[in-house]
Order: C-alpha cells, then sequence, then structure tokens
RNA sequence: GGGCCGGUGGUCUAGUGGUAUGACACCUCCUUGACGUGGAGGCGGUCGCCGGUUCGAUCCCGGCCCGGCCCA
C-alpha cells in the first residue's frame, strides 16, 4: 500500500493507463474459455471521418460502460471495433484531391486511391476511441474495405440470392442525378423550401376543361391519369371519363383516389411517373401505364417531345410558359413544400424506374414487429421508432448503386443468352469489374461473359455486423456470441442502422440480430439546438479531453441526461466531473495517509458511525448496480458521486478524524471501514471513470503486476452490514453534528474554536441510546468540551430532521 | 401531415398520486492537521395552458399552445 502524492496530473494519469492496459491486454476477449458467460457488444463500425464528435462521445461512453460494468461482472466481453470504409464521401473527396473523375481511372486504380485516403482517417479516429478510454479488444479490429470482409458480404449476397430474399427488377426507386445513383429511402434527406403550385386547364374528351393544381408542371409529358377524390361531389361526375392533357394532347382516365385530399389545390390532381411516391402508389395501385421523363443524369428524356435534353428545371420553365402562351395556365401561388434530397449532396432526387437489385425486406415486417416486441430497449418505448418506419416504407431495399468504392455485386451475365453466372463462395472475394469468371455459362457454354458494374449499397456491409463479429462464417463457435448482446445506437439512425442489421439478420438466420439495443440520444449545443458545425454550437471531443481528460468527458456523458433522451453539452458539467475527480483523489489520499499502519488483520469493534456508514455503503452498491442493469447511466453515477461526496466525505470522515489520530481500536476500525469503502466506492466508479479508479486502486489496492480493476470483481451487497437500526443511530449523531455546527457557524464561531457546554434535549429511549453511542463523535468532532444529555425538550435549536431532539449552547 | 420526446426556481436537469432532486450562477459565513477548484448556510419554483378522474395531481386521462428530433 502507498500513499497517494499530493499532486496530480490527472491527464498524465490517463496516458499512462491507455499504454498499460494494452500492455497487460485487460480488454482481450478469451476465445478459449468455456467457464464465463459471454457478452458481445455490436459496436457500430462508424465512417471514419476523422471527427469523433460529442455525440460519438457519448454513444461510445454508454456501451462502455455497460462492457466494463459486465467484464467486472464476471462475463467474457467480446467488445471489436471496426471501421465502416465504403462510401460516397471518400469518392467526392478522392475525386476532388486528385481532381479527376471516378470514371477516368480504372476502378481497381480508383479504389486504391480511396483506400489509401480513408486510412489516414481511421487512424485519427482510432486515437480519439482509444483516448476516450474504451475498452475496445484491438485485436479484434477490422476494415469493411478488407477482402476478408468483402468475402463475408459478397457470400451474404448469394445465400440471401438462394433464399429467393434477393431479386433484380425494373422498379421506381430514388435517384440522385448528381451522384448518378441509386438511393435507398433511408438516404432521402428532406428540406422545405417555397416553390410555386400551378393551376393548369386540363381538357375534358367530352368538351369542357377541368383546373388541376401541381407543383411539378414539367411532369404533364408523363402524365398518365387524372385523380379526384370519390367523396368530393364537385367533381363525381368526372369519374370514368377520360381528360385531355395540354401540350401532348393524349388521352387519359379519371380515377377516383382516396389519396386524393379535396381541399389541397383545386381538388383535381395529375398522376404522372413519377413525379412522386403518391404516383407510384397510384399507379400500382390502378395499373397505369408508365412513361420515362427524367434520364439518369436528370434530364429530360425524347418520350417528351421538344423538351427532351433540359434539366428538370429548364424544361419546369418551358412548359410553364407554353402554358402560358396558350392560355391554359389559370394561377401561380407559393407553395411552402418539403421536398427529398440526396443525404450527400442535397440535390433534389427523382423517383425514376430502373433495373436495380433489391432485397426483400417488406415481407419481414411482421417479423421485425415481433422481434423488437420480444428483445430489450434501453429505454423501452424506443422500439416505436423501428417498427413505425418498418411498417411505412413503401417498397423493398434497393442494395445497387451505381459508385465505385463499394463491395461489388458478385454477379456476371453471360453476353450470349444474358444468363446470370454468380460467383461461386469459394471464388470471394471477387470484382467482376476487374475479374473473369472461369468456366463457361452453364445454359448455353459460352465463355463470354459482362461484368455486373453496380456495386453494394454500403449498409449492406455494415449491417451484417453481429454475425461476423461472433466469427461467422467462419468460426464454428459463432453461435456463441450471437445474436449479439447489445447494439447500440444513436436515435437517429434507428430506422437504418438497427433496421438494416434486423432485415439482414432475420433474412439470413432466421434469428434477432441483438438481444436489447441501447439508445442515445442527439448532442445538443448551448442553445438547445443539435449540435453541429453549421450551426456554430459545436464542441470538439478533442478540445474537451485536452481540458478535462476523458474521465470528466465520460462522467458528462453519463451523468448529463437520461439514457435515450437529447443530452446537452456543458461545460459546467464537465467541469463538475473534474471537481469530483479533484475531491475523490484527495479524499483518497487523505485516507492512504492513515492507512499506511493499517494491518487487516488486527482486531477490532465497528464504532456506530463505522456501522451506519457501512450499511448506507452497502445500499449504494445495490442500487448503482441495480441502475446499471437498467443502463440508467445517470442514476447509476449520481448515486455513487453523492455518496461519497456529501456522505462519506462530509460527515463520515469528518467524524472519523480523532479517532485516526489515537492509536486505539477505535482507530484500526476506522481504517477498515474506510480501506473495506474505498475499494468499493472505486468499484462502482470504475466504468465511468476508468483512468482516476485505476491510478488509485493501484496505490492502495493493487497486488502488483496486472492487477488491474477493471477486471476484479464486481462488489456484491453485503446484506450482512445493511442494519437499520444502525442507520437510524448514526442518522441522529450526523444530524446533531450538522445541526450544532450550523448554529456555531451563524454565532460565528469558527468552527475549531472549542465550546463549553451543549445540552442535547431528547425525547425518546431510542435517541438517548444513539447519542450516548455517539457521544465522543459529537463532542470530538465539534470540539465541544461536555456534551450534556437531558430529557426534555429545552433545547434553543432543534435538530431538523429530528424535531424531538433540540439544544442548547452555552 | 405522421411518429416520438420534452416544456419543473436565473440557466440546465432528475423525480414522485400527498407541493419537488441535483448541477451551474448569485449572496452570507467559516481559513480546521485531504481538498478554498473546500466546508456550512441562504436566495430563488402556483412543476406550459385548460378541462377531467381523485379526499388530494407537477406526476393519471383528454384537449390546446410552444420547442426539439425523426419521418411523410
Amino acid at each position: 500500500m502507498k500513499v497517494l502524492p499530493r499532486n496530480v496530473d490527472f491527464l498524465e494519469v490517463e496516458k499512462k493507463w491507455l499504454k498499460l492496459w494494452q500492455e497487460w491486454e485487460v480488454y482481450k476477449y478469451d476465445w478459449g474459455d468455456s467457464e464465463k458467460p459471454k457478452f458481445s457488444v455490436d459496436t457500430p463500425p462508424p465512417y471514419p471521418s476523422g471527427d469523433f464528435h460529442m455525440g460519438n462521445v457519448l454513444n461510445w461512453t454508454y456501451f462502455d460502460i455497460v462492457a466494463r460494468y459486465k467484464r467486472m461482472k464476471g462475463f467474457n466481453v467480446h467488445f471489436p471495433q471496426g471501421w465502416d470504409c465504403h462510401g460516397l464521401p471518400t469518392e467526392v473527396a478522392v475525386e476532388k484531391s486528385y481532381k479527376i473523375r471516378r470514371s477516368d481511372v480504372p476502378p481497381d486504380k480508383f479504389r486504391k486511391l480511396c483506400e489509401e485516403w480513408i486510412e489516414q482517417y481511421i487512424n485519427l479516429m482510432k486515437n480519439a476511441v482509444i483516448r476516450l478510454g474504451c475498452s475496445v479488444d484491438w485485436s479484434l479490429e477490422y476494415r469493411t474495405m478488407d477482402p476478408e470482409y468483402m468475402r463475408k458480404i459478397q457470400l451474404s449476397f448469394l445465400l440471401l440470392y438462394e433464399k429467393g430474399m434477393i431479386y433484380k427488377s425494373e422498379h421506381p426507386i430514388n435517384w440522385c442525378p448528381r451522384c448518378e445513383t441509386a438511393i435507398a429511402d433511408a438516404e432521402v434527406d428532406h428540406t422545405s423550401c417555397t416553390g410555386s403550385l400551378y393551376t393548369i386547364s386540363f381538357g375534358l374528351e367530352d368538351g369542357g376543361e377541368i383546373p388541376i393544381a401541381t407543383s411539378r408542371p414539367e411532369y404533364i409529358p408523363a402524365c398518365v391519369a387524372v385523380g379526384v377524390n370519390p367523396g368530393d361531389e364537385r367533381y363525381k361526375n368526372l369519374i370514368g371519363g377520360n381528360s385531355v392533357v395540354p401540350i401532348t394532347g393524349k388521352i387519359v382516365p379519371i380515377i377516383a383516389d382516396d389519396a386524393v385530399d379535396p381541399a389541397f389545390g383545386t381538388g383535381i390532381m395529375m398522376i404522372c411517373t413519377y413525379g412522386d411516391k403518391a404516383d407510384v402508389q397510384a399507379v400500382a395501385k390502378y395499373g397505369l401505364p408508365t412513361v420515362k421523363l427524367v434520364d439518369e443524369k436528370g434530364r429530360i428524356t425524347g418520350g417528351a417531345g421538344r423538351y427532351a435534353g433540359l434539366t428538370v428545371e429548364d424544361a419546369r420553365k418551358n412548359i410553364v410558359s407554353d402554358l402560358k402562351e396558350l392560355g391554359l395556365l389559370k394561377s401561380v401561388e407559393s407553395l411552402e413544400q418539403e421536398i427529398g434530397v440526396c443525404w450527400r449532396c442535397d440535390t433534389p432526387i427523382e423517383i425514376i424506374s430502373t433495373e436495380q437489385w433489391f432485397m426483400r425486406t417488406k415481407v419481414l415486417t411482421d417479423e421485425i414487429e415481433k422481434v423488437s416486441k420480444e428483445i430489450k430497449w434501453y429505454p423501452d418505448w424506443m422500439k416505436y421508432r423501428l417498427i413505425d418506419w418498418a411498417k411505412s416504407l413503401d417498397w423493398d431495399w434497393v442494395l445497387s448503386r451505381q459508385r465505385v468504392f463499394a463491395t461489388p455485386i458478385p454477379v456476371w451475365y453471360c453476353k450470349k443468352c444474358g444468363a446470370l453466372r454468380l460467383a461461386k463462395p469459394e471464388e470471394l472475394p471477387v470484382d467482376p469489374r476487374t475479374m473473369k469468371p472461369r468456366g463457361v455459362c452453364a445454359e448455353c457454354g459460352s465463355s463470354d461473359f459482362k461484368p455486373e458494374t453496380s456495386v453494394l449499397d454500403t449498409w449492406f456491409d455494415s449491417s451484417l455486423t453481429c454475425a461476423i463479429h461472433a466469427g461467422w462464417p467462419d468460426r464454428e463457435d459463432w453461435m456463441d456470441l450471437f445474436p449479439a448482446s447489445i447494439h447500440p445506437s444513436g436515435q437517429d439512425i434507428i430506422r437504418t442502422w438497427a433496421y438494416y442489421l434486423m432485415v439482414r439478420h432475420l433474412a439470413l438466420f432466421g434469428r434477432t440480430a441483438y438481444n436489447s439495443v441501447l439508445i442515445n440520444g442527439m448532442v445538443l449545443g448551448t442553445d438547445g439546438r443539435k449540435m453541429s458545425k453549421s450551426l456554430g454550437n459545436y464542441v470538439t471531443s478533442r478540445e474537451v479531453f485536452d481540458k478535462f481528460g476523458a474521465d470528466a468527458a465520460r462522467q458528462w456523458a453519463a451523468a448529463g441526461g437520461n439514457t435515450g433522451f437529447d443530452v446537452p453539452f456543458r461545460w459546467s458539467d464537465v467541469e463538475f466531473g473534474w471537481r469530483f475527480m479533484r475531491k475523490l483523489w484527495n479524499a483518497c489520499s487523505f485516507a492512504s495517509v492513515h492507512l499506511q499502519d493499517f494491518n487487516p488483520e488486527s482486531e477490532f469493534k465497528l464504532s456506530i458511525l463505522d456501522q451506519w456508514i457501512l450499511s448506507m455503503l452497502e445500499r449504494v452498491v445495490k442500487s448503482t448496480g441495480d441502475a446499471l442493469e437498467e443502463c440508467q447511466f445517470m442514476n447509476a453515477l449520481e448515486t455513487v458521486r453523492n455518496f461519497f461526496w456529501h456522505i462519506f466525505c462530509d460527515h463520515y470522515i469528518e467524524a472519523i478524524k480523532y479517532r485516526l489520530y489515537t492509536n486505539d481500536e477505535s482507530k484500526r476500525a476506522a481504517q477498515w471501514t474506510l480501506y473495506y469503502s474505498i475499494k468499493k466506492i472505486l468499484q462502482l466508479l470504475a466504468p465511468v471513470m476508468p483512468n482516476l479508479t485505476e491510478e488509485i486502486y493501484q496505490y492502495i489496492y493493487s497486488n502488483g503486476e496486472r492487477d488491474s480493476i477493471h477486471i476484479s470483481r464486481w462488489p456484491e451487497t453485503n446484506t450482512s452490514l445493511i442494519n437499520p437500526e444502525a442507520e437510524e443511530a448514526g442518522d441522529i449523531i450526523v444530524s446533531v453534528i450538522r445541526e450544532v455546527r450550523k448554529q456555531k457557524n451563524r454565532k460565528g464561531i469558527p468552527l475549531n474554536a472549542e465550546m463549553e457546554r451543549v445540552s442535547i434535549y431528547y425525547k425518546e429511549d431510542s435517541e438517548l441510546s444513539a447519542l450516548k453511542l455517539g457521544l465522543k463523535d459529537i463532542s470530538t468532532t465539534l470540539k465541544i468540551k461536555h456534551v450534556e444529555l437531558v430529557k426534555g425538550s429545552g433545547g434553543e435549536f432543534t435538530v431538523e430532521e429530528h424535531p424531538s431532539i433540540s439544544f442548547y449552547i452555552s
């Protein structure tokens, strides 16, 4: 046992332990162990932007606390960390940096540039994860761009194809004209803007005209029907008739559709292929024909006559002016509308119909709902985010992307007969764009193939982590770690990460991907809005680490708000964490000085205040453990912090100081109580403040080399120390001390000044026995020469918590 | 327009069917042998608005207003 030095540099302490934990392999998962229960963390592999922001700090702190807690509880914890490398942002960055287009160089060469580019950011981000003190087993690190990883992703593609869960088909999809790729619903953002609502005169086949309202007149050439609400008396007689579309002169049916809002615009809507999602639904519902109006580059196609080749915007201008000339444009009003834009580049998306690969996800909706209700959510109501999202999806998951830096779709086509040639599992990983398949076409014998040039959605890479972390498909024992024990997720990515993981694993393995979901809210800036660079309310994690260290940042994350709810970033919270660390250090330093001559074997008898604090301590052990079981990090930390600071330090240590300066049995009891309590308190704090608790543990408790607090056993509640009578008696003693001290203070008597006499009046016998037990604690702590215990109520001041006790200072 | 969450002292934040937690800020006092980045106190809230259930609601129910996040 060593004495803690007076001064300490917390930031240096952190540096030291980050290094030593690696050397000691404290966080290593034991693949050979068959005794311990296993606990697997489905660590999200982040996209390595290089910027580990406070949202990441919140997210990673949450599940690192869980991992550390479970490890101390005796679990064999599997805590990997991967990097989700593929994706559009890297392609765009590389294009900019090398001033090339992705189509300028062969795909394998472009891929190489992307790999090099992303690697530097992985390093930055990895350092931040380490700096935060995450108990990751780095021997499990992986990158989704590794050939090994892609092999698994492609294998899952083949298996899903075999199961009939993947198909290729022509279907309307979201399309970003700038990125020239299909994108999934989850990648469509919405932004509000001011557009125009045009009222246009359509003809009736039998003569006459009707006003239709639309915000997208450029879609007139793709108009395939006109819709009115069946309940709309104004237009009832039109249903079943035909309308003449202006400009094109096309005859289209007038149909009844509930989806038409009679109160919006004129109550008559044109149905086009495809102006928006409502059109997609109407076309499917009424079996309408389709017209391809917009091509992959966002230009109007030849089908639209003289507007062909124009951009969508120019087409709108031209059509509007043509309508005006024809006298068919009745009015233009401004309209607040929300439009779908590409999540990456904010370009307004179009809905076009092309041939793409899909995964059948709609058929799994019921299963998702069922499983979501079976697994545990922290907090519980978050499951509805997933269920509501799954139910709201209109079509299957578009898997293919027209990009380069991604996992290739492992497919070729026979040039002669068009037959599919899927890669074989043993050939994986493959890049059809640069490799030719072996053998000949099974259908026609030709050996001439062309590659599938589309690649897979990045979410297809990252939505298989639960199985891949566990060791699928190579380890026979992978089911030991599957489903993942916990899946951590931000509430904003439930619809992507949590959802795709679930559908993917359900489709492949028929069971849930994870057994629980731990949700973190968004980090808000000081202005109450979500922290973001563009809003100027941004604080970097580096700034926080450099100023107050990881343990303080982690305290903010743990106690800054309720699990699952948004957490405002506040410097004052981080600073409070820092001050608590100082308090913890000083108190432990004080204790260590007085523990130097402590002999754990020596005889002692616990005094009433020892019994009191030990009983309270055991209750704190219990409630902290209960809170952590429910991922209530705030309650767990606040319980320990308040107990330690305001009960253990302010009252217990103050009241035993005089005993520590004696040399009798009462000193040994106090030493034992300090020794026993501080160890438990450090352990309770270890998941939240891994660095400082380790440092102190090493001074006082470590047996030497590699004895880390983080693999010490989580304290059990010692129920034999829970003692309601001692709590009651101790509470009386401490309350009297507090109240007398308060009055001493009010009278302007310095706290270390001696008082001649204090008479304490009590009513109950139980109070008398408590006061008797604590007589010396009271008199010595308060420096009272004579304490007198009197039955009755003659006191000048009443003890607040025990009104039947009063006292008189003379 | 939909889903979810929130609206508690100056600011932020817990919590509970019987008027409320903590942090920060502010004020007063105390310099004691761990810590003055400490200790002891204090100021300060009709717990968004309106109804209902109840002996009683901030907490339950309904409606409304405001804010946020996600989505259509």
